[in-house]
Formats: structure tokens, C-alpha cells, sequence
DNA sequence: ATGGTGGCACCGCCA
């Protein structure tokens, strides 16, 4: 049995005791975390001291920032993507025994008109360029984290109000599976075709949780030879039942 | 309802 999860922090340091008592009560062989928001510097590695944890990072001041936490040795592959901007804190590509993980947080991209938006597309085509040159879909490889992106109406509370939103249209939707055709299946979507499941509530939203006014934006993408491995992905929000609303949820997939 | 809150680092930016 192998388990592997993700989990947005929106920042490590403020929400330590929730990872540190997550990981002790679950024990993933592997956690990817995004948006750690904190400088390489600055990591809480002391905190983490005794966790059993390895761990690899790049982060940056107060945006983005990313990690992999897993029992197993890790073996950095790259931080950030090829190209420029290479956005290190957005990306790490790492060995862990057999398998390539990829864990991504990829832009939210502000508005729909915006420059920022179009940077998210282009860093869509660039991922999808990265799977294609540097794997096969027959490898394991596991790509993972917030990608923000809803890529149908059942992956968000109200797609009608929502329609042309940064994580929610035709034309992001393509981008998405582009790289999902390489060889890419969702397990949560795999496990679970019925819509309401969500991974992220908007904090700014009074009662989003409670209201069930979520998006699902977060995910554990796996090829073939894995996928078939794959036995369950579900979400666990008793982080952000119990605690503040803005803290996020982690996802799991359990293989064989 | 077209805002809201929260995190970081600064006096705004990002989600």
C-alpha cells in the first residue's frame, strides 16, 4: 500500500501544526504542499526535525513556494519549468524510488483579460511540452497540486455564475486535457463521477463551507501504470472543518 | 451580493 497526497498550505509556517499532526496521523509516503510562501532561507526545517520526513523545497518571498515531503530518498529532477520565466517556486520534478512526481502550482491567473491569464495558458503548453520531452506515458509519473482549473460544470458550486472565469472555460478546459491526452487520468474523477466534491472553498465567502460553494482545484493525476494501481482518492477537509476557513484540504490516492 | 478575509510584507499584492 502506497499512499500519496496534496495539500495548498497558503503557507507553510502558519499552518505547521496542521501538516506535522496530518502527516503523524496519516503517514503518506509522499506529500506535495503548494504555496508554502516562504523564502528557501526562512524554511521551517527545525520544526520539521523528527517528522520522518525528506524534504525538498524552493520557495520565494510571500507568493507561491512549493514542496515534497516523502519517506523515501528524493532525488531533485528540476525546480520551475523550462523555458523563461522558469518560475522556479511554482514547480519541482523529483525521483522517489520508481516514481516521477510533479508537483505544480500552477497560476491562478487574476482575470480573464489579463496578461496574467495568458501567462497561465502559456504555462499550461509548457508543462504539456515537459511531459512530452522528458517522459512516456508509460512511465509512473505522478503530476500533482493546485492547478487550478475546474475543467467541467461539476467541478465547481455554480459554473453558471462562474462561466469565463481564470479556472473556468472551454478554452482553459482544452489546455487541461491536452496534457491529460498525453496520458494523464484524474483518480479523484476516476473514483468518483458525481459532482459536489470540492477541494477549496473561497475564505473571502462567508459560509462557503457550510454552503457547500466550492471548486475543485486540486489534483492527483497519474499515468497508466499507476492509475491502474489506484484503489481510492478522496478529500479530507477536517482540516478546514475544524480549524480557520482558511486553510485548505488535502487530497489522497491510495495504490497497491 | 460583483463584496468578502487572510497571509505576507509592507503601506499593496495575491488568492
Amino acid at each position: 500500500m502506497m499512499k500519496i497526497a496534496t495539500f495548498n498550505a497558503n503557507s507553510l509556517r502558519a499552518r505547521l501544526q496542521i501538516v506535522l499532526d496530518w502527516l503523524a496521523k496519516e503517514s503518506p509516503d509522499i506529500l506535495s504542499v503548494q504555496e508554502t510562501k516562504v523564502q528557501d532561507k526562512d524554511f521551517p526545517l527545525k520544526d520539521l526535525e523528527g517528522c520522518g520526513y525528506n524534504i525538498v523545497y524552493r520557495g520565494q518571498k510571500s507568493y507561491n513556494g512549493v514542496a515534497i515531503f516523502s519517506k523515501e530518498p528524493i532525488e531533485v529532477l528540476r525546480f520551475g519549468l523550462p523555458g523563461e520565466p522558469a518560475d522556479e517556486a511554482r514547480m519541482i520534478a523529483a525521483k522517489i524510488g520508481q516514481i516521477t512526481v510533479i508537483n505544480t502550482y500552477i497560476p491562478q491567473g487574476f482575470e480573464i483579460d489579463s496578461e496574467k491569464y495568458q501567462y497561465k495558458l502559456a504555462w499550461f503548453n509548457r508543462l504539456g511540452e515537459y511531459f512530452k520531452n522528458n517522459f512516456k506515458p508509460s512511465d509512473k509519473v505522478i503530476w500533482l497540486g493546485d492547478l487550478n482549473v475546474a475543467p467541467e460544470a461539476i467541478d465547481l458550486h455554480s459554473p453558471k455564475t462562474h462561466k469565463n472565469n481564470v479556472c473556468f472555460n472551454p478554452e482553459l478546459t482544452e489546455h487541461f486535457y491536452s496534457i491529460c491526452k498525453w496520458g494523464f487520468t484524474d483518480l479523484f474523477r476516476m473514483h468518483c463521477t458525481a459532482g459536489g466534491h470540492y477541494t477549496f472553498w473561497d475564505y473571502r465567502a462567508p459560509n462557503a463551507l457550510k454552503n457547500n460553494t466550492g471548486w475543485r482545484l486540486d489534483y492527483i493525476m497519474a499515468t497508466e501504470a499507476l492509475a491502474k494501481n489506484c484503489k481510492a482518492c478522496h478529500i479530507d477537509i477536517t482540516p478546514r472543518k475544524l480549524s480557520r476557513p482558511s486553510d485548505h484540504t488535502f487530497l489522497i490516492a491510495e495504490f497497491d
